[in-house]
DNA sequence: ACCGCCGGGTGCC
DNA sequence: ACCGCCGGGTGCC
């Protein structure tokens, strides 16, 4: 067991005593708003308060010399030097003050002397201070030892401390000037005099902005680092991997084969000790055998991923996986599925069928109709390096498909209906049960040691790793894959060991987590854990990051493009994952690393790098290998298409707008323009949405005065206030912490902040809280949460009826796509918009003109989009050559690099937002140059946005090097940005 | 001696 | 603990 430190107990009551879960914003009166707020799922909020979370805000008050008695009754050791935890232990029957004290490992060595503790305990209790150690001589004592204790806390807490140690008697000395006392290494021991130097207030702290800086310096080094050589992937990867990747490849495996000490420990005279903490213990600490792949979105993450646990199994040694060596033909398909339809089609065992099933993949029957066709379809897509395609060639196919009527869709008849794994429980099963035909390798699961490997990663991406696997795992390997989501899946841990592959989400993992004792997960052993999307942990008192620590298996990966999102604390929760010593418990990550980096202690930086160094592999899109571009993406154009509205549309844009210009020079000369800023925005998004379509804003005119009635009509009106917002993607910002937002929530006055951050100030101004943006008051009960996971679109649910009229924007596309046909038939094209019923009054011209067409937005189920995908991705003749995309559907990862144009209808506010909409066609696997055209109408709140877009550019690429703005900045360069919009 | 002093027993919180 | 503290034994020089 790790050790636990005084700040784990803290959390362990403040958890206990709460009932999670609950979810009731009835009102609650400000002397119970902070136990409410706890009662909520912000447990951690009392946590944020206090000094311990804060470190980035704590100062050092002081030292004291104290003494560490009853060592005889403990088995804790300590070394001269090293760091002890203090630990209060309000139930021991002795003495209600008594604080013990815990070695690095969390073993006990004694207990604070008495008196001392009396003065410790009011401190500790009440988070004024935390309160750590180091025992700077005496280790070897058998009845009691000196410890140094220093206080650190928030500067409004100082003066209480210093007090109540006084009332004790006891006074705190000025740390030493120049000793790194606190960082963690050399104590100068020697006595404490009154040595009146200044005290140290810390060194110059790092802003974030530094930090990230440093960082990518860091990562910098580790570019033409050649420490790791390529490898080549087992056979059982049907795709050639790249330069970079092979050299991933080798790293990653030798990074789980490795008998290196972790970072940090040495050994000396029989101990392995610690550097840090100067902790020593026989047992030789182990390493992580894993790491943090940080590679740029992009890089093929997932095919290296993928790669590794077929190459990797045991000693370098590959995955042993069924291969077929000489096909038959097929007897049987899949033990366990209910086919009966797919019988002797399924050559390709990827395409288990189960008639009946209502999520289901499509493949065009001409694909599968006639099963001669089926590795042909595999050769086009993909390089082989297997020796043996031979025997595709040779492959004979002696069953003709029986029923595949019943399988056919209703809908469509040009496709079959397979399984999706994605849904339901159901694993791609790559069972070929072919009597001759299978050479059994090795006895499969009858291995001592663990087989299966576990991956965890957020919805969005679980059909992209799907895809992956069917796309770079080849089909004469039998690779068993079961993707546990859904509500029918196995509640068995052996179904899930015997696995080879596991895919989950993050969801799942917490959800069944929380069902205390429940989780198959948890009950399994794994070969090797990996995290996609890590940093989707990086906050340790998320339920998902608590039942992703607590995963089981020695092999653990996190997979990140981002491994700091906003601070060093991001690491914490990573580093943790991956089970390195001492740093599982926070305090000696704190300790040792993040508070030392934070307060630019000197050498604190120089650490975190060198564990960074350790255990991670980062290179960037423009990284080279061997003096050569890692990769060489195709061009990338961006064109600007003016339209200019006919007459009717002006007339329209011109009334709206002069309406909407009055309205917000009222409130500008009433100067409350950000107490209106909801109306502000209406009046900015009709326009917007006139640009595209009149009839886009019919229905969008609700008024937002707050001349409120009964509390479900202001919460229905603020949940709707909320998704203006949010649809105006003008606040991708909070204004507290100025980051994106996490978790938003959304103000009586139309403000959206992240949860835990108004929910900060709200503690901090009890009990008149006002609104950082407008200093309006500001209550809990009317703060409302965006529901999640919800494609935010103010306009959608209603479908335009009757004749469909098209208008100047519509046009223009109309026109493009149609040249665009003419010229290149086979070009593919997103049209991407922020409306959704944009999209859907798209449909009609499309139809109208014979273009096939599929549509992926933020509504559609699971299912539905990875359809949607498959549909466009297809090279198949007759396959969509148009995507309809809603701009922020999906999530990173989203792969559709079959489009070689993007038309773009409508500007958005965040110019990171289309960015990140062009990636998903502008990246690794993209053949052609991408051109991307905007459409922008003429004389319109368009081509404002497109300026602000430009400020907002050039903003974000000098962020490094200026100062963070302040709350101020942000709320005038809102009411810039809106005045620049309406021409005021 | 309702003291001092001696020396053995003892020992965290 | 090579300490302090406790409490019993003891008692001029």
């Amino acid at each position: 067991m790790a050790g636990r430190g005084p700040g784990d107990s803290a959390r362990g009551c403040s958890q206990d005593n709460t009932c999670r879960g609950e979810r009731n914003y009835s009102c609650s009166s400000s002397s119970d708003l902070y136990s409410s707020l706890g009662l909520k799922d912000f447990d951690f909020l009392g946590d944020t308060s206090v000094a311990e979370e804060d470190t980035d805000s704590a100062i050092l008050y002081g030292t004291l010399r104290g003494s560490i008695v009853g060592l005889r009754y403990y088995t804790g050791i300590v070394n001269n030097n090293e760091m002890v935890a203090l630990q209060r232990e309000p139930n021991n029957p002795y003495d209600k003050n008594a604080v013990r004290v815990n070695n690095v490992n969390g073993d006990q060595v004694g207990h604070i002397k008495k008196e001392l503790a009396a003065a410790l305990a009011g401190i500790m209790d009440n988070k004024l201070a935390v309160v750590e150690g180091i025992v700077p001589y005496g280790a070897k004592n058998s009845f009691t030892m000196p410890v140094e204790l220093s206080f650190w806390g928030r500067e409004e807490n100082k003066e209480a401390v210093l007090d109540q140690l006084k009332r004790h008697g006891f006074k705190l000395a000025p740390s030493l000037k120049g000793s790194e006392y606190g960082f963690g290494s050399r104590w100068i021991s020697g006595r404490a005099g009154p040595s009146y130097s200044a005290p140290v207030h810390a060194a110059v702290p790092l802003t974030t902005e530094q930090l990230k800086g440093e960082f990518d310096k860091l990562f910098e080094d580790l570019k033409e680092d050649d420490k790791t050589c390529e490898m080549e992937a087992a056979e059982a990867i049907g795709t050639l991997l790249l330069p970079h990747q092979k050299l991933a490849l080798g790293w990653m495996v030798s990074r789980e084969n490795t008998n290196d000490l972790p970072p940090f420990w040495e050994e000396r005279s029989n101990f392995y000790y610690n550097t840090l903490t100067n902790y020593a213990e026989k047992k030789r600490p182990k390493n992580v055998l894993g790491g943090i792949l940080a590679d740029d979105m992009g890089l093929g993450k997932t095919l290296t991923t993928i790669a590794l646990i077929l190459t990797n199994f045991r000693d370098g040694k590959p995955l042993p996986v069924e291969k077929i060596t000489s096909d038959k033909f097929y007897e049987e398909p899949a033990a366990n599925s209910t086919n009966s339809v797919g019988r002797g089609l399924c050559k390709d065992s990827s395409n288990v069928m189960e008639p009946g099933v209502s999520n289901v993949k499509k493949f065009r029957t001409t694909a599968l109709k006639y099963p001669s066709c089926l590795p042909k379809r595999d050769k086009a897509k993909k390089p082989r390096h297997l020796g043996n395609s031979d025997l595709e060639e040779s492959e004979e196919w002696l069953l003709q498909p029986t029923e595949t009527t019943s399988c056919v869709n209703q809908e469509d008849p040009g496709f079959v209906s397979v399984p999706l794994p994605s849904s339901g429980c159901l694993k791609r099963q790559r069972k070929r049960k072919g009597t001759a035909s299978v050479q059994s390798v090795e006895k499969k699961y009858s291995d001592d040691g663990p087989r299966a490997t576990l991956i965890v990663c957020p919805l969005s991406v679980l059909s992209n790793w799907i895809d992956q696997f069917e796309q770079h795992i080849h089909r004469d390997f039998d690779v068993k894959i079961y993707v546990y989501y859904g509500s029918d899946r196995s509640k068995d841990p052996s179904v899930l060991s015997e696995q080879d592959i596991v895919l989950t989400t993050y969801n799942i993992l917490a959800t069944d987590y929380g069902i205390r004792g429940d989780s198959p997960l948890h009950k399994v052993k794994w070969l090797r854990i990996v995290l996609d999307e890590g940093h989707t942990i990086r906050n340790p008192n998320a339920q998902q990051t608590k039942a992703a620590l607590s995963l089981e298996g020695h092999r653990r990966w996190v997979l990140t493009g981002t491994p700091i999102q906003n601070s060093v604390k991001d690491l914490w929760s990573l580093i943790s994952f991956l089970k390195l010593k001492p740093f599982t418990d926070r305090e000696w990550w704190h300790r040792t690393i993040q508070r030392p980096v934070t307060m630019g202690a000197p050498g604190g930086l120089g650490r975190l790098q060198s564990l960074i160094r350790s255990i991670t592999l980062r290179r960037s899109k423009a990284s080279q290998v061997k003096g050569t571009p890692i990769l060489h993406l195709p061009e990338r154009k961006v064109l600007i298409q003016y339209v200019t509205l006919t007459e009717e549309e002006r007339q329209i844009y011109q009334s709206v707008k002069n309406e909407g210009k009055a309205t917000i020079s009222r409130f500008f000369s009433e100067g409350n323009v950000l107490a209106h800023y909801a109306d502000v925005l209406g009046v900015l998004l009709r326009l917007r949405q006139i640009c595209c379509h009149p009839h886009l804003c019919i229905n969008t005119s609700a008024s937002f005065s707050n001349d409120n009635r009964t509390p479900e009509e202001l919460h229905v009106r603020l949940v709707s206030k909320m998704k203006l917002v949010l649809s105006s993607g003008s606040d991708e910002e909070c204004a507290v912490c100025l980051e994106s937002l996490t978790l938003p929530v959304i103000t009586h006055c139309a403000h959206v902040f992240c949860k835990p951050c108004i929910f900060e100030v709200l503690r901090n101004e009890q009990p008149n809280a006002k609104c950082p943006l407008c200093r309006n008051e500001l209550q809990v009960e009317h703060l409302v949460e965006c529901p999640l996971e919800e494609e935010v679109d103010s306009s959608s649910g209603k479908k335009p009826d009757g004749e469909w009229i098209s208008s100047s924007k519509i046009n223009a596309l109309m026109h493009a796509l149609i040249e665009l046909r003419r010229d290149n038939p086979a070009a593919k094209c997103l049209v991407v918009s922020q409306f959704t019923t944009f999209l859907s009054l798209i449909e009609n011209p499309l139809k109208e003109s014979g273009f096939a067409f599929t549509r992926l937005d933020g509504s559609m189920a699971q299912k539905k989009r990875v359809e949607a995908i498959r549909c466009f991705q297809s090279n198949q003749a007759g396959s969509a050559t148009i995507m309809l995309l809603s701009l922020k559907a999906g999530g990173v990862g989203l792969n559709l690099t079959a489009a070689s144009r993007v038309f773009l209808m409508d500007p958005a506010w965040n110019p990171a937002a289309e960015d990140q909409c062009f990636d998903r066609c502008h990246r690794l696997g993209q053949k052609h140059n991408v051109v991307i055209t905007k459409f922008i109408v003429k004389d319109s709140v368009e081509e404002n946005i497109l300026k602000i877009q430009n400020k907002k550019r050039e903003l974000a690429a000098g962020a490094f090097a200026t100062k963070k703005p302040s709350a101020s900045d942000v709320k005038q360069n809102k009411i810039n940005e809106i005045k620049a919009l309406i021409d005021l």
